[in-house]
RNA sequence: GGCCCCUUCGUCUAGUGGUUAGGACGUCGGCCUCUCACGCCGGUAACACGGGUUCGAGUCCCGUAGGGGUCACCA
């Protein structure tokens, strides 16, 4: 058992990164990381005509936005071609394959014949399975089209222990001859697949339950190659709401790696979401540091069932699933705020509100800025939305907040501008100051300090909500505190 | 349709014959308060169904229903 611990993650590159893969290759890598084993990356590009130079950026991308490196490769499976045709020989000149010269469409009128007889049995019949020397002599002698079939034993079980499923079993003689190379003379991905994994000495093979029906077939390919069978472990499905696999042709970005990394997602954060989706440690515990998470992980734990995807489409207040953006929202703000501050820069500068003070003089009232603002964040990109206004002086205010906060009441074109001039004659101002000046001009106005408080945070941060006003007024620049509240006037005159 | 897999709160899940069926997210209520989707406290909510086995079943067996996967000269 001293066997070198060493998996794969084959995507093909057909489209980006999406959540399902990158569970896969979640799952791979910690399950190489908790035993000091190797990560092979092996893009499966096969398939030239869906294959594509940006899917395999983005794929690549994904993964290392997400932080899963690996050890080997990328491999492309192109580079291979040779192997899988040598593969393919051996088998046809042991025996253990042969030519089938049978036509798609003879091969079709039989399917259908099977399918109206209602027979239960619709696979290869073996029609040439037992050709004869001759026959084949000739065939070969007027080129006729061939592919390759590899030669189920005729009796006896296959069978595989599988790390999550358990003993999955069949009885040969209910497996068809299945094709390994076409008739262009192009290996098969079965057979192309299990070479490689040969080849890479692969030990796990932690893949989605969608291949569950390949895996016998490998396995007697695995056997008839003399090779040394791996371990299987069939990781659950995600679905949607309806149940319905996700896909990027029925759910768009919103299953893409990339969509979370444009959306303001902390990579790690979605690592841990995705992760807990048919994976537990076996306590109470959701939230893991990498090291925690390589030490807890096992196959063992992988549930059977699959799991949902828990994202309604529209929904006005939950972008994607509510427990990634929960998830997000606590790295968000328990992650040491230099690395908040980072991620955020990101995005400032992404939307023109950078400020090469904030990594110089200001950056003190920078970093307070974060860590005032993520108390109340889920996203890195809140800061440039709901946070605009501590960045730039071109902000909206929202809508409710106006409604609720300013013209509600009309008296506030006085009150604000008072309260303006109050703070204005004090010669700093700090949070004590400005509670005090507040508390004192709503007394004397015999009203309660939350309108021309709440009035203000409208008018200077945009928002119905957020840190503490009496914070704000001393946090913010003097000058802009007082043009905006000062700015209450024209507020109303736009508004009427 | 054949074969295979699965089935605990709305969602992610704990649970390996005896539990008030636990946690998290969501949701609802409360507290805090200048506001709030922070925080804290509390509530709501689940064993698909039917038969067995057993003193006792979410846990074991059988069946039914439902869901998923797969049945290519795609990967």
């Amino acid at each position: 058992m001293n066997k070198e611990v060493r998996v794969r993650f084959p995507p093909s590159p057909t489209g980006y990164l999406h959540i399902g893969g990158a569970r896969t290759a979640i799952a791979n890598w910690l399950f190489a990381r908790r035993h000091g084993g190797k990560l092979i990356l092996r893009i499966e590009d096969t398939d030239a005509e869906r294959s594509t130079k940006e899917s395999i950026k983005g794929i690549i991308d994904g993964m290392k936005w997400l932080g899963l490196d690996w050890d080997e490769g990328p491999y492309f499976q192109t580079a291979f071609t040779a192997a899988h045709r040598t593969a393919a020989e051996r088998l046809l000149a042991s025996g253990k394959a042969y030519k089938c010269f049978c036509t798609r469409e003879e091969l079709e009128a039989k399917r259908e014949a099977a399918l109206t007889a209602k027979q239960t049995h619709v696979g290869y019949d073996g029609h040439c399975r037992d050709l004869a020397q001759e026959q084949i002599a000739a065939f070969e002698a007027e080129n006729r089209p061939f592919v390759v079939r590899f030669k189920v034993p005729p009796e006896g079980e296959v069978g595989y222990v599988d790390k999550v499923l358990g003993r999955i079993a069949r009885p040969c003689n209910e497996i068809e001859d299945f094709v390994i190379v076409r008739s262009n003379g192009k290996p098969l991905y079965l057979l192309c697949n299990v070479v490689d994994d040969i080849r890479d000495r692969i030990s796990h093979i932690i893949r989605g339950q969608d291949h569950m029906t390949n895996t016998l077939r490998q396995i007697l390919l695995y056997q008839a190659l003399n090779a040394p069978v791996p371990v299987f472990a069939h990781m659950p499905l995600t679905l949607d709401l309806k149940k319905a696999k996700i896909s990027k042709r029925s759910h768009g970005e919103i299953v893409a790696v990339q969509f979370y990394r444009d959306h303001g997602f902390i990579p790690w954060a979605l690592v841990n979401f995705l992760v807990l989706l048919g994976w537990n440690p076996g306590d109470d515990r959701e939230i893991f540091s990498k090291e925690e998470l390589i030490e807890a992980f096992s196959l063992e734990r992988i549930n059977k069932s699959n799991s949902i995807f828990n994202y309604r489409q529209g929904d006005p207040k939950f972008f994607t699933d509510p427990k990634a953006i929960n998830i997000n929202g606590h790295y968000l703000r328990t992650m040491p705020v230099e690395d908040i501050a980072a991620m955020v820069k990101n995005e400032l500068v992404k939307d023109g509100l950078w400020h090469e003070a904030f990594d110089g003089d200001r950056k003190g009232w920078y970093l307070k800025t974060i860590d005032m603002l993520r108390e109340r964040f889920y996203t890195t990109r809140d800061f440039v939305t709901a946070g605009r206004a501590f960045f730039a002086d071109d902000f909206e205010i929202e809508e409710k907040a106006l409604k609720k906060n300013v013209l509600k009441h009309p008296d506030l074109v006085k009150w604000l501008p008072m309260l303006a001039d109050r703070l204005e004659a004090t010669n700093e101002i700090t949070p004590e100051k400005a509670e005090a000046v507040a508390r004192g001009l709503a007394e004397e106005l015999g009203i309660k300090m939350g309108i021309p408080v709440n009035a203000a945070r409208a008018l200077i941060t945009g928002r119905i909500k957020g840190p503490s006003m009496f914070e704000l007024f001393a946090h913010f620049d003097r000058d802009t505190v007082l043009k905006r509240l000062r700015r209450v006037g024209r507020i109303f005159e736009a508004a009427s």
